[in-house]
RNA sequence: GACCCUAUCGUCCAGCGGUUAGGACACUGCCCUUUCACGGCGGUAACACGGGUUCGAAUCCCGUUAGGGUCGCCA
């Protein structure tokens, strides 16, 4: 048997963390088992039906790195996989539903009869459970279609398992009480029901379910915020679970090799940005730098930086990669290679490039590099060195002006680094400005 | 309210009858260092509570408490 899992979001043009981990997951179990993974829109509910709604689905998803086997803009043998394209089905499955005597008309919907027999469910996450469902009160007849025709939840997300060949239905924990509900179905439908695994939650700061206010609640956030689909794909996978040798950044390979949905927890996790960020730093400092500049490259775009030629910008990513930790910083860190007009730190001059003898300081240095006949990283740091010691100073009361003069700023990338991409001429120049700033 | 799930540092995970209760993030001290990072060595910090079972319990059982979820003609 074929492992077939989805999965089957609603289209609110949104995707939420918790349902990207839930897509994850799933993805994660099919393609360890050889299996497929579809995708299924759940979209009986029109009035917030969007194209573009549909689009934050699969661009969200596609950036996560989850591809699927069957979806609504790849077909495959069991759709549509539209549910508002489905009705057809859905009434062939309410007659059989009508045959056996198993619903009935309440106010022009239909309901469904509960067995009133308790229910039990082995879930792949929580094990065995079992539900008492003979009380009316608590366990009301579920109804399936209402007075206008439209079908609910319970009844087409089942109908669509069925007929979709699913054998392991992945998704949140606030779905397993409503899980004896689709065992009723399936069993008056004469069907066996999928395997299923119940995930913990995802929850904000407050212990609550993660909002849209919260930051980070949508998997948009992620791509806006210059994060690593890796790195988000990584803290995901470390919700709940762990590979159990104390490693904390896994790359898709390993965790498709190690993770184990049966291995996850069953308690609910607290979103924490701040360990997601952490493994961004940690895997866009050991990711290649081919990656680096294809996650990078739009960010740079955006900002319309003028980079000139491709391998200046290759040369300025290349300087910036083992510091940056937000992809979207990158303009910022790169910004001032490509323009004389970049600004200067008020309090970055004031703290080295106003101080006593800074200017003099400088000029020394210029003089050096000047008649300096190769300029490379080694040949920088020597002559920097050597001037530092001919003027009596420790090398960062060179290095720390020095870096102002070049970049505007106290913080950057390495200071012998950036006299290299930028070259002798501009490096020079830059000097001149800058010691004559320092001197007004 | 009923039913279901859960309970180890602030947070995320290890632990599955005998451990100085381990790792990571965050916070923090020191070292490295041209800045910022990275890295290295330390530090602070936890078994919710009460009963059992056992020679022995964070680990097993039962309660209590707390948190979460579900009980829709939402998905």
């Amino acid at each position: 048997m074929t492992v077939r899992t989805r999965f089957a979001p609603s289209p609110t043009g949104y995707l939420h963390v918790g349902g990207g981990r839930t897509a994850l997951f799933n993805w994660l179990y099919a393609r360890r088992h050889g299996g497929k993974f579809i995708l299924r829109i759940e979209d009986t509910d029109e009035k917030r039906n969007t194209e573009e709604a549909h689009q934050v689905i699969y661009d969200g998803l596609k950036w996560l790195g989850l591809d699927w086997d069957e979806g609504p803009d790849k077909g495959g043998e069991f759709g549509p996989y539209r549910q508002s394209e489905r009705s057809d089905i859905y009434a062939k499955y309410l007659a059989r539903l009508e045959l056996g005597g198993h619903v009935y008309e309440d106010g022009g919907a239909i309901r469904f009869r509960s067995p009133r027999k308790s229910v039990v469910v082995e879930d792949m996450v929580c094990g065995r459970i079992e539900f008492d469902m003979s009380n009316p009160a608590t366990h009301p007849d579920m109804t399936i279609r209402r007075p206008d025709g439209s079908w609910i939840f319970h009844f087409v997300n089942v109908v669509d398992d069925i007929e979709m060949k699913l054998t392991h239905v992945i998704r949140g924990e606030d779905h397993l009480s409503n899980t004896p509900k689709h065992v009723e179905l399936y069993n008056a439908l004469g069907e066996k029901p999928p395997v299923f695994g119940h995930i913990p939650l995802i929850l904000n700061h407050e212990g609550k379910k993660l909002s849209k206010r919260d930051g980070g609640s949508s998997i948009t956030y992620f791509m806006e915020h210059g994060y690593a689909p890796e790195a988000v794909v990584n803290y995901l996978c470390l919700l709940g679970w762990s590979p159990g040798d104390n490693r904390e950044k896994l790359t898709m390979e390993e965790l498709l090799a190690v993770f184990d949905i049966d291995k996850i927890n069953r308690r609910n996790a607290i979103f924490d940005l701040d360990k997601c960020f952490w493994l961004n730093g940690q895997h866009i400092l050991s990711m290649s730098f081919e990656r680096f500049v294809e996650l990078a490259k739009p960010f740079v775009e955006k900002a319309a930086i003028a980079y000139g030629t491709n391998e200046s910008l290759l040369a300025a990513l290349a300087i910036v990669k083992p510091k940056v930790k937000h992809l979207s910083d990158v303009p910022d860190w790169i910004g001032f290679l490509f323009t004389e007009d970049f600004s200067f730190d008020s309090e970055a001059v004031e703290k080295s490039l106003n101080k006593a003898g800074a200017a003099g300081r400088l000029q020394a240095l210029r003089t050096t590099l000047v008649n300096l006949s190769e300029w490379t990283h080694a040949s920088l740091e020597a002559a920097l060195k050597e001037t530092a010691t001919a003027l009596g100073v420790k090398t960062g009361e060179l290095v720390h002006p020095a870096r102002v003069a070049v970049s505007g700023r106290s913080v950057g990338p390495g200071l012998y680094e950036m006299f290299v991409v930028l070259g002798k001429d501009r490096t020079l120049a830059r000097f001149e400005r800058a010691s004559a700033k320092a001197a007004a």
